[in-house]
DNA sequence: TGTTTCTCAACACTGATTGTAGATAAGGCA
DNA sequence: TGCCTTATCTACAATCAGTGTTGAGAAACA
């Protein structure tokens, strides 16, 4: 993902006003690693203004998708997420207690995409989603089934 | 998937009762191969009896898949998908325009599963999801953009 | 500075799914 | 077969993520 300068420059050059509350959240999307919700993207702005709204989050993370500059994920974990890393290929690793989301940055750079012709399909792209225990909830369950 | 007797002897095994509801929901979900909602498994229902209720497909939905007869799939497209086929490791084809699942079932059989390890996550199974268009929808595509 | 246009926040609303509670039916047993 | 216990059914309300609307306000640009 741009820097927040660089993302003010791109909103600019699209014709998109640049405001407070968008500066805001392209400074908390910055550097997350955590695949956030709407929601959590929203309470991490709320703690730099307290007064912006939960639309405003979902208008500006879906123009950020529009502009290619984050993407948006249906992991199945109920909310969609969204994620500043479109610079490196790469899959997810799904933690299925809790949610928590991570790269997998290494695996399948370049997995072959089967012509789907014989089903009369035109295949665009492939994702894989890995699912799993998150080292935390791991734990967790051990802890439980002693 | 189970055949609607074995099924209702699966149910009694398991000390839950087999009303006609269920029953029904057993023969609608036989034999299909589109990877149903529970709303289009409720509408299918209610051509055999009409006052079926939603709640209890959602009801018996669960109840199969926590019996392992059937998946529940989240693949982005706004709700549940039903797959009865639990015998073949397979993974999807998702029509990015109008949500029709297809299953693909040579593909990657036997996909390796890497080890998160190194993020500490224990990983239990991998799910690929191919994105694209679907016969009917890359027709009207083409019709829309000439 | 003035004007235009986009964006903001608040609120109501959607659509999928789940919780509740009283009515009803299944399954075991006499 | 009839009774009794317990699970299940339906109807209804509620939840939860996300979206549409609208008047007020701010950004961009001349």
């Amino acid at each position: 993902m741009k820097t927040p300068g660089e993302l003010t420059e791109l909103f600019r050059a699209n014709g998109r006003k640049v405001t407070a509350q968008r500066q805001c959240i392209f400074r908390v999307l910055q550097g997350d690693m955590t695949h956030p919700s709407a929601e959590a993207v929203h309470v991490a702005a709320t703690r730099q203004m307290e007064t912006i709204s939960l639309k405003t989050v979902y208008q500006t993370l879906h123009d950020l998708a529009e502009l290619g500059e984050i993407s948006s994920l249906d992991l199945g974990t109920g909310m969609i997420r969204f994620d500043p890393n479109v610079d490196d290929p790469h899959h997810h690793l799904v933690c299925r207690h809790c949610g928590k989301v991570r790269d997998l940055v290494a695996a399948f750079p370049d997995l072959q995409i089967p012509n789907g012709a014989d089903l009369g399909f035109e295949v665009g792209s492939a994702e894989i989603v890995f699912r799993g225990l998150c080292p935390e909830c791991r734990q967790s369950a051990l802890q439980l089934s002693i």
